[in-house]
RNA sequence: GGCGCGUUGGAGAAGUGGCUUAACUCACCAGCCUUUCACGCUGGCAUUCAUGGGUUCGAAUCCCGUACGCGUCACCA
């Protein structure tokens, strides 16, 4: 199978990019086949400067790999060019064809003329567009159109369609079967003023000398698709089989709509950048959208390569699924779970230095301790699942560097004021870094004792008046003191890490300062 | 308005005439585990497949109508 894609060089590139680019990577990978990158550029008025570069930018940050197509360096590959407006000869000439053929004629309406065409279709009820008696230059003889030119009158090339709206045409779909669509009897642009060929009939022109078997793209082109087959026909070429991939969704208030690139920013693959996902997760999160026996799948092969798992077209749904992050989020953690610290350390570094160069200063001051914090927890039978994405790590590890550690959170209210300065000064009379963590619990509940707080938490539930306060508590305030939050991994993990100066540091501070803590300390 | 595509729980979905008293994953809820949070474990969460008819001994699965959603109807892709 030969498979591709075609952006357009608008500057944005977003989720539903990517999942087209993974249905046709997948499609070219699994047969042989290839896949290449082209770039529709057609229109100029929507182009960005650097966005080829953005798109590159992207894809290659999620790990596409084209055969053929346009690079950085330029175009790579056999049928090129790659993009679209270095190819405007090979659009001329076949349009020249078409003409020959009487198939495609130029029409010199102009814009307001369309306009008012509009206008009056609507007025009277009609289907819009350029057909039959509104296609006003379609019979055009060959002196008016000659003195036309000479007069350099600005014209459009459009096709003279052959088509019956009370007919219908068959279209293979390679994700739902044979469709039956109505046949196009629009005369529809072919070349536009600039002698630039609209999507249509680049799309026709291209896929068929880049010989592309596959046309993935989302369904929003299916109308347009009857269009297409007719300019194959015409040309006597053969159709691709086209797969109209269903939408990415997304509920905007209570309407479930399609991802928009104007609304949706967030869905920008620059999103997933910033925001430090791992590309392993965003493919193996659209995969399950794409193929949903997917996650079966992985969850019978949960080490397997991601490229491992056989992805069909028939598998894939045909209507609009809604973009769920918390999903996303689930996978990321897995993903990221089953990467070491050595592997995490560097993705991690990597994106800090584009984004958070300060965090990124950290990190690199002691690689070793920055791979000891990332891996707390993550040994053993029930490893923690903390991490979701970078910049979300970034904050979780924050309070083990003193540059970013903070007091975030409030001790329950039962902590008073002496109470914390009387459980911290018990508690560094005894702490002894050459205790094992069983020792060092256990004089954990010895002071739980002396205060009189409850073993159990339970038990202070059912009957707050008896204590003050439980093992959680106690617990609590020096979880606080070390890490500045209520929630945190191993208390005793991160005390070995912390290590014994820093952490008797900060038990001291928090003793003395307790919430009010601000900067840190010297 | 025309044309087209779609409609199984909060989300993604499995299921294509009897094995379905509708898998699985996420979310949510409850409980267990537990020094916190996570992790993990157990259980709950659609008597029903948008809706009305029809075909059939039997339908989520086949047919027709209706409703709703989405897409498209540019010299944008």
């Amino acid at each position: 199978m030969v498979t591709r894609i075609g952006p357009s060089p608008t500057g944005f590139i977003h989720l539903g990019n990517l999942y087209n680019a993974l249905i046709g990577e997948r499609l070219a990978r699994q047969s042989q086949g290839v896949f290449f990158l082209r770039i529709e550029d057609t229109d100029a008025k929507r182009e960005v400067p650097g966005a080829v570069e953005i798109i590159l930018d992207a894809l290659g940050f999620f790990g596409v790999v084209f055969d053929e197509g346009a690079t950085i360096q330029g175009d790579k590959g056999a049928y090129g060019p790659y993009r679209q407006r270095l190819r405007k000869e090979i659009y001329q000439t076949v349009a020249k064809k078409l003409v020959e053929q009487g198939l495609a004629y130029p029409c010199f309406a102009t814009e307001e003329e369309l306009a008012t065409m509009r206008q009056k279709q609507i007025e009277q009820k009609l289907n819009f567009g350029y057909y039959g008696v509104w296609a006003t230059y379609r019979n055009t003889n060959l002196e008016e159109i000659e003195r036309r030119l000479q007069q350099g009158q600005s014209y459009v090339l459009r096709f003279r369609s052959q088509g019956n709206p009370e007919h219908s045409v068959k279209v293979l779909d390679g994700i739902r079967g044979e469709l039956e669509l109505q046949e196009n009897y629009q005369d529809f642009v072919l070349l536009k003023s600039d002698g630039i060929p609209t999507y249509h009939f680049a799309h026709v022109v291209d896929d068929h000398f880049m010989r592309t078997t596959h046309v993935v793209r989302g369904e929003e082109w299916l109308a347009t698709a009857p269009m297409h087959v007719q300019v194959f026909d015409a040309l006597g070429w053969n159709r691709p089989i086209y797969c109209h991939s269903a939408q990415l969704m997304k509920m905007d208030g209570e309407i479930k709509r399609k991802l928009s690139k104007r609304k949706d920013p967030e869905l920008a693959l620059a999103y997933y950048q910033q925001e430090g996902y791992v590309p392993a997760a965003i493919w193996e999160y659209l995969l399950t959208v794409l193929n949903s026996n997917f996650e079966e799948w992985r969850l019978a092969n949960p080490k397997a390569n991601i490229m491992d798992f056989p992805f069909s077209l028939e598998k894939m749904s045909t209507s609009g699924a809604l973009f769920d992050l918390l999903k996303l989020n689930d996978i990321s953690k897995e993903v990221i779970l089953n990467m070491s610290a050595q592997e995490i350390y560097t993705q991690l570094l990597l994106w800090a230095k584009n984004y958070d160069p300060s965090f990124a200063a950290l990190l690199e001051s002691d690689a070793g301790y920055a791979q000891r914090i990332i891996d707390v927890g993550r040994q053993g039978e029930r490893p923690r699942k903390d991490l979701i994405c970078w910049r979300q790590a970034r904050d979780f590890l924050s309070f083990y560097y003193d540059e970013t550690f903070t007091i975030e959170d409030s001790l329950p209210a039962n902590i008073t004021d002496a109470l914390r300065k009387e459980i911290i000064t018990k508690y560094l009379a005894t702490l002894d870094y050459n205790d094992t963590q069983e020792q060092w619990f256990a004089k954990v509940k010895t002071i739980c004792q002396d205060l009189g707080f409850a073993l159990q938490a339970k038990k202070y539930q059912k009957n707050p008046q008896d204590y003050p306060g439980s093992i959680v508590d106690l617990s609590n305030t020096i979880r606080m003191a070390l890490s500045g939050r209520l929630n945190s991994p191993d208390l005793w993990q991160i005390s070995m890490i912390l290590g014994k100066d820093r952490c008797i540091r900060r038990l001291k501070q928090f003793a003395e300062n307790g919430d009010n803590f601000a900067s840190t300390p010297a």
